[in-house]
RNA sequence: GGAGAGAUGGCCGAGUUGGUCGAAGGCGCUCGACUCGAAAUCGAGUAAACCGUGAUGAGCGGUUUCUAGGGUUCGAAUCCCUAUCUCUCCGCCA
């Protein structure tokens, strides 16, 4: 959410920054109401000064034991304005508030104008793509034939983009992911947080999620709890409402959990393979600091990010995404981008953004500074990293010609085993 | 799921015959005194949001906030209703 005085004060470049990003938003409607709120209420605020004032007055005169009656009948029809005028300003809140909650974040100076996915510009590259001396399998097959995915019983059990993972195909996606909280914790100086699944609508609202993008979500049934679509909702939500010690900052937390997402928008995406799942596994890697600290924090959080696929010896790119393709809440965004043989491509496997106080705001998440003043921390999250793609990654890269995967080194000690062959326990 | 108790400022904790309560007291924190310095002691200060004024600063004036949302009333932390959460007992369960 933008800051209210802001969007009032300068309407102009709050839409120049939105044009850039393809968004067609007129404020015109925002200033009315505003105007409109801040008259009512001025008016409001006096009407309840007098009353305060009065109210005291009446008790004075009644402890004295003295009648107030013409007081309190004027009272009683002044108590009756004010609730109606309340009730006027509520409703303006109410509008003002949906169109600002509707409204993306301004992108940061330094991000690219552009248009979509193909103006992204590429930042740099890690590694270099394997040359196969044979033909190299798509992930779904390789997993497939040797016994580790499968897709047709996750169909059968719950429904599309569900699979099992089996034997060593489980063990390795559990060994990917305490790879990268263990990298993260012990060098990279984050704080493991465990968190719920689920969250309330408060939460969904604070980090961006809602309203906006209410039919990504899946919610349970009669109640106002969402399944996550990302651990950024709860760890970004712990702060939600509270002061933060300056000091403390920045704080780093990094979070596995399963990640759940409709993926309404998508059909026939991606249908095959663990790319594009309702439900998959990942660490998240979650930054709360000072306004002038967030464009460094953005730059180490993703290179803790892209000091996974290094480890993994994983061939990637680093993109900066373009105003286009820039999401809601995001003000600058690099993704991670890892090599898939199979498609002879990048695909996205990490999504490292700043913030700065769009989602703070949202969530009231503040600090209070060395001069004792309250301000908004900014909030940086990214992948670190998807856990299912990660898997993906390693399977399609260190295929061999006889069917059998060779495991990265890093992970040999999580998967007891440096290799995975059919029938294999 | 059944029965009961509770939710007050950074923390603990008064306040429940409605009135001058943004809220006693303690702790913590900040500043000052004492000290070579520290501890102890003493003194002062110590919430946030919004509106107006002002330079979107300081200050000043106002409004709101005692879990949240409604209600009663001239006036509610104090009374009523609802929700949420916490605790205790019973039941159930990993």
């Amino acid at each position: 959410m933008l800051d209210f005085k802001f969007v009032r004060g300068n309407p102009k470049i709050v839409q120049d920054a939105l044009a850039k990003r393809g968004s067609q938003i007129s404020l015109d409607s925002f200033l009315q109401l505003e105007e409109q709120r801040r008259d009512k209420l001025f008016v409001v605020e006096q009407m309840k000064s007098r009353r305060n004032i009065v109210s005291e007055e009446i008790g004075r005169l009644k402890k004295s034991g003295k009648e107030a009656k013409d007081m309190v009948l004027e009272m009683r029809e002044l108590s009756n304005q004010i609730k109606e005028r309340d009730e006027e300003i509520r409703s303006l809140e109410e509008q003002l508030q949906s169109i600002l909650l509707d409204i993306p974040n301004i992108p940061h100076e330094t991000v690219p104008v552009g248009s979509g996915e193909s103006d992204n510009p590429t930042v740099r590259m890690w590694g270099r793509p394997r040359n196969f001396d044979f033909e190299p399998k798509s992930h779904w097959d390789i997993g497939e034939a040797l016994d580790i995915l499968d897709f047709e019983r996750g169909g059968k059990v719950t429904g599309t983009r569900f699979s099992f993972y089996k034997g060593l195909g489980a063990h390795l996606e559990r060994s990917v992911f305490n790879f990268m909280l263990d990298l993260h914790t012990t060098e990279h100086g984050y704080v493991e947080i465990f968190p719920p699944f689920m969250v309330n609508r408060d939460s969904m609202v604070g980090t961006g999620q809602l309203p906006k993008f209410a039919e990504d979500m899946f919610k349970i049934e009669g109640m106002e709890y969402y399944l996550i679509p990302t651990a950024e909702v709860p760890v970004t939500n712990l702060y939600r409402n509270e002061i933060l010690d300056g000091e403390n900052l920045p704080i780093y937390h990094c979070a596995y959990s399963a990640c759940f997402r409709a993926e309404a928008g998508a059909a026939g995406r991606d249908t095959r393979g663990l790319i594009r799942q309702h439900q998959f596994n990942k660490v998240e890697l979650v930054n709360f600091c000072r306004p002038d600290q967030s464009y460094a924090e953005l730059e180490k959080l993703t290179g803790n990010a892209e000091r996974v696929l290094q480890l993994l010896g994983l061939p990637y790119r680093v993109v900066i995404l373009c105003t286009g393709d820039l999401s809601f809440s995001s003000a600058k965004t690099y993704d991670i981008e890892v090599w898939l043989p199979s498609s002879q491509g990048y695909r996205e496997i990490s999504s490292c953004s700043n913030f700065e106080d769009f989602q703070a705001r949202r969530a009231g998440i503040r600090f209070r500074n060395q001069k004792g003043k309250v301000e908004l921390v900014h909030t940086l999250n990214g992948s670190g990293l998807a856990v299912g793609r990660t898997v993906a990654a390693i399977l399609e890269n260190y295929q061999e010609a006889d069917g059998t995967i060779t495991i990265p080194e890093v992970l040999q000690p999580y998967m007891g085993t440096d290799r995975i062959s059919l029938n294999q326990k």
